[in-house]
DNA sequence: GACAGCCAACCACAATTGTAGTAGCTTCAA
DNA sequence: TTGAAGCTACTACAATTGTGGTTGGCTGTC
């Protein structure tokens, strides 16, 4: 069961992870030419971030181009981001109830983009008990649905 | 307009101011006993940082009883926790859709919250606009209400 | 085959965070 | 009035995080 090794990332290395995906994979001067220049540490702050996240198992060497080493992304954008909010709730007391409800109070959600979101939602699930009902003595239901069977890139 | 002083509270803080608004106010013996004792540091600790939080605006000492300090939150528990989102946002492209799908996605917050929210939301939207309409020559609705102050003696 | 330009490996170091000990006041109760 | 108990104010220190320098090894190019 594909247990993804739950690492916890920093604040940087969360940046750089974010260039790490959105390449694909690549060398270290790559990853490190793909931040915004805004914030973008030295050549050798990357390497050694990316040195970190290495041991963390986030991310791993695919191979090797001239003398440089290709990279790429072990832990999945998603599994990240999970994490994040896993931790958030935790300090909302678990509830992403009082999250989204906060989200509204500050206007940075507004009934509109609910009802949106219901909408939407209401569709996908409709659509996965359809393919439940159809494939129902094959596999019990996916509780965890794996990374990118959705369209909608994340950008 | 009571400019929150935009605090960034690490987790142990956090945790800690958790307990200081749980209190209202209290003394650090009291803020280290309110923490739940599978995580709960010396009393040093608690001190050391009670002390940072101080620094940063975080909390005040109020008043002393006998030869204890008692302090109260300066930072509201709502305040905080937005810090924290927008925080997470950040990470999420500052879309708060995106966060709600992801949690949606994992099944930690079902079609069913979300239509218990909207009309939850329908409900006080409306009752806003009648609010606003009635007190349109007044001051604008407080939008973040004080947390509530207690008074708990020190021992 | 020597050199310029890159890269990998290490190493260093300051800032932040978590964790706690100690010394010496204050108080309250006997 | 004297001690014990509790508190404050400092101090210490290890772990984590952010940041980047240095050295020496490849590689492709005249």
């Amino acid at each position: 069961m594909a247990k993804e090794k739950q690492v916890k990332l920093t604040r940087l290395e969360l940046e750089i992870m974010g260039a790490v995906w959105a390449l694909g994979s690549g060398s270290v001067r790559e990853i490190q030419e793909q931040l915004p220049e805004r914030k973008r540490p030295a050549y050798t702050t990357v390497q050694t971030i990316i040195y970190r996240l290495e041991e963390k198992g986030a991310v791993r060497r695919v191979k090797k181009i001239g003398n440089a080493h290709i990279f790429e992304a072990v832990v999945t954008r998603k599994a990240a981001h999970n994490r994040l909010i896993d931790e958030l709730l935790n300090v909302f007391g678990g509830s992403p109830r009082l999250l989204m409800a906060q989200l509204v109070e500050t206007g940075q959600l507004t009934l509109h983009d609910i009802r949106d979101l219901e909408s939407t939602l209401a569709k996908l699930e409709a659509d996965r008990i359809v393919k439940l009902r159809d494939s129902r003595q094959k596999k019990p239901a996916p509780g965890d649905r794996k990374e990118g069977k959705r369209q909608g890139g994340a950008r």
